[in-house]
DNA sequence: CGGGACTCCTGAGGGC
DNA sequence: TGCCCTCAGGAGTCCC
């Protein structure tokens, strides 16, 4: 689920549900994420009152009255869904059945009426906690570029940070210290719908190209949140439901089929680099 | 330093 | 059915 708006989607339902709630208990079921779950520092939140549900980037931060702060990265494949304790059977005990762990469930933050679980299949996700000095400075959130619905992300900055960038623009915009929260999908997304070729240096950028490409990833962010997000392989949000914005895919994953722009006989293809593939159109993504 | 490649991990899907 | 291969929405690290 892991790109700005699924982050976004993911947030709010957190901040709907544990908003002002008060964390009863921590288990930790499989301590092992990218960075190893230490119980010590999961025992600090124990009865501690989430007092603001943020998303900077593709981070959640869960903030409690003494400014101690619980960092959460959904990486890949990491999703939070709720139980409620009274829907499922009698069993109100707390997670005392083995017949309720799914796979992959790493943690479980016990609530008045419902369990919060992180679950992740690939373990690229992490959850780590910060004290009041430290979250402060928590290092994962330095150097962060813009997000891209700020006023900041704006023609300006594009025309100063890319005037001497050599990288192709598909890299540009997948790094998270020019601007924070874009991903693969959305990255593809924007560059077809501004015409711009994946493989075109950032610098040689005209002004018009610029243009077009900020509104474009604006208008793909804004939208996608309004249609809770994309749902891939069947990865829901935390309240169960599934994105829609995967239906307005216009470039992603359609290698092989014909260019959706009616004038266009351009066939989309599929090409890799940093390991990462990327889609375009060789016809209206022209370099 | 910038840029690219590799790495962590599990599962799904395709080819044979 | 099973085996082997490739690929998946991220980002830290390492190397040139």
């Amino acid at each position: 689920m892991p790109e700005l708006p699924e982050v976004e989607i993911a947030k709010r339902s957190l901040s709907n549900h544990i908003l002002n709630k008060k964390i009863l208990d921590v288990t930790i079921i499989n301590p092992k994420l990218r960075y190893f779950l230490k119980k010590k520092d999961f025992t600090k939140i124990i009865n501690k009152t989430v007092n603001a549900v943020e998303r900077v980037s593709k981070y959640i931060l869960l903030k409690f009255a003494d400014q101690s702060v619980v960092l959460i990265h959904l990486g890949m494949t990491g999703r939070l869904y709720f139980k409620s304790k009274n829907s499922n059977n009698k069993d109100t005990s707390f997670y005392s059945k083995q017949s309720i762990l799914k796979k992959h469930d790493h943690v479980l933050f016990k609530f008045k009426n419902f369990n919060l679980i992180y679950n992740d299949i690939r373990k690229f996700g992490f959850i780590k906690y910060y004290n009041f000095l430290d979250s402060k400075n928590i290092s994962h959130l330095n150097g962060l570029g813009p997000e891209p619905l700020s006023k900041n992300f704006s023609k300006d900055y594009f025309l100063k940070k890319l005037k001497n960038k050599k990288a192709p623009i598909k890299n540009t915009l997948m790094d998270q210290r020019f601007v924070a929260g874009l991903g693969n999908i959305y990255v593809n997304e924007a560059l077809f719908i501004s015409k711009i070729s994946p493989k075109k240096l950032s610098f040689k950028l005209n002004s018009k190209e610029i243009t077009n490409l900020i509104h474009s990833i604006k208008k793909i962010i804004k939208k996608s949140i309004k249609m809770g997000g994309s749902t891939i392989k069947n990865y829901h949000n935390s309240e169960g439901r599934q994105g829609s914005y995967q239906a307005e895919f216009k470039i992603y994953g359609r290698q092989g089929q014909k260019c959706i722009r009616r004038a266009c006989k351009g066939v989309i293809r599929r090409n890799m680099s940093s390991n990462r593939s990327f889609f375009f159109c060789p016809i209206c993504q022209r370099i």
